[in-house]
RNA sequence: GCGGGGGUGCCGGAGUGGUCAAACGGGACGCGUUUAGGCCGCGUUGGCUUAGUGCCUACGAGGGUUCGAAUCCCUUCCCCCGCACCA
């Protein structure tokens, strides 16, 4: 506290104000434990916010989602629910030990975002020490930021992952127990993107280059061929198998070869290629042994053979050829392949500068040979209308104007393009791929190979990955990993049956919901570093992140008994918490002897879990989990899997509410723009309530976000008038009580006797309160705050430009406005609500709308005034453009024999009215035939008597607006100016 | 590539068949209030026109349905997000 003190830094007066307020009443609630919520007769409601992750202070992207689920807490509240709000920490996985690995290597980055965020000198020598000083750093900055942000979160619940809390690490190997029972983990083999040095799978944010690469199978072909009267094997790679029925020669590169042995046959591949067909299982699943080497001088010009067309075919060395990708060795289809198309070619031109151990002038007669084979088996549409031999790869070589091998970026151009037209529009010509797509061609072309048993698999990068060690990438298969079977069906539709039955914000969401449990697989769900829990059954094994983070909300029900010591992490066990869980009597007993503890002790634990038991009975399910929309694809949807499989049906997660992300002044956050904003700088710089209002009211549903100080001026200024409101009522009490005339209250005015102006305030009081509610409930913040804050007090505005105003009302009305935005300004709220004598703002509920208060002719008296308005303003802003004084504007109200017109219009004859006799010298009645069509349709709301009544009362607000005096004429005079009904004449003086 | 969401005024963003030149918020500008600033009030903010009016052009682009489209259909261009072992 007193650091923060000395950088005081508030926008304004009122922003310090809010903060002070903040200061107060969040001590004062922490004192009389507000927010502890305990389980009572009263209808509960478990409201739930991901717990953050203590790599990092709370920043401006946090506070949205986080206010969001404390703005729904609020009102969930003040629909008058027990509410359970806790808000536990998450520390589990790689990111700490990453800051330490940092701070190690003197990182400049993270050692200024760790003063960013209030680290001293002194902290972070400490940090290094032991991962608990960052977690205890972060979680204090944490509950710090958010207590004083007036989250109305039960911190006797609060607890940390991984090993901090003992208790929750039980919690989380009971559940991988449970899990393991069901099936729902599973041992297998997966290819993950490694890097050989730090010996650890490369995750898109450890890489220097690469991101978004991801694995790709190779298929691997076995070309036979016979070098010094031995047999050996080439074994080629290439993503497109069906390509080989056109293979003209093989590429190689000119760097020596490995000779290995797999499966009993000699093969010839790079060095890289030994190395990762070693990560990739090739010892332990084909016996794969490194026999020697070979000079690349020795493979070029001889020959090998196809294994499909037994078609021999040259092996030549090409400079595109890359021994670290794949096997090292390519096969060639110039009639499909752009590189080998021009490569080829060049050769045939004797432009080949490596020919091994035959002569330039053999190599390039061998590659005339190969030139020759040259066949399309691929048809193209658009190129056969070109004519009718040109080969598809040369079509594309012409059409970039290719020159040579060098042109890498076209090449790859031409490659793509011409890929992706084959494969979506082209037609196999070869008997064997007849009639066949794309996908179906590439699996048969397989099969045959398969059965040949030439086809192997092999997995490459679809792109160079480098590790942030500046080690290069491969692919690598881990072993024995550990897998959620996300994929098994059963699990899927029990997944997808408590998406059905769950309300969702918005419902856009639901269906990526559905996408999601289609689209999960296998997940890894265990690593060999990091902080967390042990696997149970594997204690090699760290339960990984975000797994263990699935149903912790389980825990919050009775997280608080453990954090009061009531209970100890030994003294639970599986079978207790199978008592807790799902109340099986017998587990209790059976839990309770496996219990190292005195009988004495046994008794009152047995009491304990009783209370848990209907605590979590009490408590469960999740009725809301609300979060940002990243999480809709991972977390969210692990935590409804691990529900439904763990938990009764009664107990599965009832809703969840997903938000967009965090803008700062319409851009993108992000680290190098520098635009992350800690969350304790807002707070202090605007005070509480304004940060919190001006972000949630940013957006709604899955849109981003925006932080704009701009806006904040817009609520200041508001809450200035509900304060300029709430002096006057304070005022007129003071001079009441000096007069001895008993106080007001709202019971006191009798609406019947209200004036226009006074009933439409209510109108829309009441109407926002309405609409308030129905978009709270939706977590539609920002249409919440359109009503129940900016319509409501815009309405107050427009009365408060009144002469004489009613007390009695506007006490009424600030009351209600109060209660409505509660859960939008607590703090403010809280300030208004002692000063109007309310109740503390969480004994409070929301304003119920009164029918009884709502104005039928509500719309159309506005409108009315409204046309008044524009019409008085545009004809002062002419009169004034002709630089004449303006002093006084004359109203005259349409004859009365107009508003007869206009009813008479709707049911008489044009000719009917022409000749009546009673519109015989008016002056309008000329120009009747004119607008006739038009007045059919023109509605008039009020009677010449009610329109005159309306206008005088808004005499006053009219001559404020434009500062002018304002005479209503309901008789022509001099000057007469013709208007119509609703719409009265104007005159400028 | 696959899946999801979008393209509206100076900006953020409402609006999903007529009441739309477009709510609301913000910005800019002008006027009023004020010793001044801030706050507040009024107004302007596509073009032309006008004592409170009328017209034209507009809601990514093109085409269609309709008496009528920002809103429905088709085509097309562009943007954002996710695609896994990473929290």
């Amino acid at each position: 506290m007193e650091e923060k003190k000395q950088k005081e830094i508030f926008s304004d007066e009122m922003s310090k104000q809010n903060y002070i307020l903040a200061e107060e009443y969040s001590k004062e609630w922490e004192e009389k434990k507000v927010f502890e919520t305990k389980r009572k007769e009263q209808k509960k409601y478990f409201i739930t916010f991901p717990f953050p992750y203590l790599n990092g202070a709370p920043h401006v992207g946090h506070a949205y989602s986080s206010f969001r689920a404390d703005v729904y807490a609020w009102y969930k509240r003040l629909k008058e629910y027990n509410v359970l709000f806790p808000q536990g920490f998450h520390a589990t996985g790689e990111p700490i030990l990453g800051i330490i690995e940092r701070i190690k290597k003197n990182d400049e980055n993270q050692i200024n975002t760790l003063k960013k965020f209030g680290a001293t000198e002194e902290d972070i020598k400490k940090f290094v020490e032991s991962p608990k000083y960052i977690v205890e750093f972060f979680r204090k900055k944490w509950i710090e930021a958010l207590k004083i942000a007036g989250y109305s979160i039960d911190w006797s619940r609060t607890f940390t992952t991984t090993d901090l809390t003992p208790s929750f690490s039980k919690f989380i190997e009971w559940q991988y127990r449970k899990l393991y029972e069901k099936g729902y983990i599973v041992k297998g083999t997966h290819p993950v993107i490694w890097c050989p040095k730090c010996k650890s799978p490369t995750g898109d944010h450890d890489r220097l280059k690469g991101e978004g690469e991801t694995v790709q199978e190779y298929k691997v072909i076995l070309f036979k061929t016979n070098i010094d009267g031995e047999e050996y094997y080439l074994p080629i790679a290439t993503l497109r198998p069906e390509t080989i029925f056109a293979t003209t020669n093989l590429w190689i590169s000119n760097k020596n070869y490995k000779i290995i042995e797999v499966e009993g046959k000699k093969w010839i591949v790079s060095e890289e290629a030994y190395k990762k067909l070693k990560d990739q299982l090739y010892e332990q699943k084909y016996n794969m042994k490194l026999l020697g080497e070979i000079d690349y001088k020795k493979l070029i010009g001889e020959k090998a053979e196809n294994p499909i067309t037994k078609e021999e075919n040259y092996i030549f060395y090409s400079k595109f050829v890359d021994t670290d990708n794949a096997t090292g060795i390519v096969m060639s289809v110039p009639s499909h392949a752009p590189y080998d198309y021009v490569a080829l070619k060049e050769i045939k031109e004797g432009k080949n500068t490596e020919t091994g151990n035959k002569s330039k002038e053999e190599i390039q007669k061998m590659a005339e040979e190969a030139f020759k084979k040259i066949k399309n088996i691929i048809e193209l549409e658009e190129i056969k209308k070109e004519g009718e031999n040109i080969i598809n790869a040369e079509y594309y070589v012409k059409k970039h104007n290719i020159k040579s091998i060098e042109e890498k970026e076209l090449l790859d151009k031409a490659t793509k393009e011409i890929y992706k037209a084959e494969f979506h529009k082209g037609k196999y010509i070869i008997e064997e791929l007849k009639g066949l797509k794309g996908e179906e061609a590439k699996e048969k072309t397989s099969k045959i190979l398969e059965e040949k048993k030439v086809l192997y698999k092999m997995y490459e990068t679809t792109g160079k990955v480098i590790c942030r060690c500046t080690t290069e990438c491969h692919v690598k298969i881990l072993e024995d990993q550990w897998f959620l079977k996300y994929s098994d069906p059963e699990w899927k539709a029990k997944a997808k049956k408590a998406v059905e039955k769950m309300t969702i914000h918005p419902e856009e969401a639901r269906q990526q919901f559905y996408n999601t449990i289609d689209w999960l697989d296998l997940k890894a769900c265990a690593r060999k570093s990091g902080l967390g829990t042990k696997l149970p059954f594997d204690k090699e094994w760290i339960v990984e992140t975000l797994s263990d983070s699935t149903i912790y909300m389980a825990y919050y029900t009775i997280a608080n008994y453990f954090n009061e010591n009531k209970i100890k992490a030994e003294e639970i066990n599986d079978a207790l918490f199978d008592y807790i869980f799902y109340g099986e009597t017998k587990k209790l007993e059976e839990g309770l002897k496996k219990l190292n503890v005195e009988e004495k002790r046994k008794t009152e634990l047995k009491e304990l879990y009783n209370t848990f038991r209907k605590d979590f009975e009490y408590f469960y399910p999740v009725d809301m989990r609300v979060s940002a929309k990243d999480l809709i694809q991972n977390h969210l949807t692990f935590f409804i899997f691990h529900h439904v499989a763990l938990f009764e049906e009664k107990h599965w997660p009832k809703g969840i509410a997903v938000n967009g992300y965090v803008n700062v002044e319409g851009e993108k956050m992000s680290k190098s723009k520098g635009n992350i904003i800690p969350f304790s700088d807002l707070i202090q710089k605007h005070g509480p309530d304004y940060v919190r209002i001006n972000i949630v009211s940013s957006s709604e549903d899955m849109n981003d976000a925006n932080w704009s100080e701009k806006t904040i001026s817009g609520f200041k200024n508001r809450i200035k008038i509900l304060e300029e409101t709430i002096k006057i009522i304070e005022e007129k009490s003071k001079e009441k009580k000096q007069n001895n005339v008993e106080e007001g209250t709202e019971e006191n005015f009798d609406y019947e006797n209200l004036n226009v102006k006074e009933k439409i305030l209510l109108h829309y009081l009441e109407k926002n309160k309405l609409l308030g509610e129905e978009n709270y409930e939706k977590l539609k913040f920002r249409t919440t705050t359109f009503y129940t804050f900016f319509e409501t007090i815009n309405e107050l505005k427009e009365y408060l430009k009144s002469k004489e105003k009613n007390i009695s009302v506007l006490k009424y009305f600030i009351k209600e406005t109060i209660r409505m935005n509660i859960p939008l300004m607590p703090y403010t709220m809280q300030y208004f609500s002692k000063k109007m004598n309310l109740k503390n703002i969480y004994e409070q509920t929301y304003p119920k709308a009164k029918k009884e208060y709502s104005y039928e002719k509500a719309e159309e008296t506005k409108k009315l005034i409204e046309t008044i308005k524009k019409d008085l303003s545009n004809t002062i802003q002419l009169v004034k453009r002709k630089n004449l004084d303006v002093k006084k504007a004359t109203l005259f109200i349409a004859e009365k024999e107009y508003y007869d017109l206009i009813k008479d219009v709707k049911t008489k004859t044009l000719k009917e009215i022409m000749t009546s006799e009673k519109y015989k010298d008016k002056s309008f009645i000329k120009k009747l035939p004119k607008q006739y069509g038009k007045l059919k349709n023109y509605n008039v709301a009020f009677t010449r008597e009610e329109e005159i009544k309306i206008i005088e009362e808004y005499k006053d607000i009219l001559e404020k607006d434009y500062n002018i005096q304002i005479e209503l004429k309901t008789e022509k005079t001099e000057n007469y100016k013709e208007g119509m009904p609703g719409k009265p004449g104007i005159l400028i003086e």
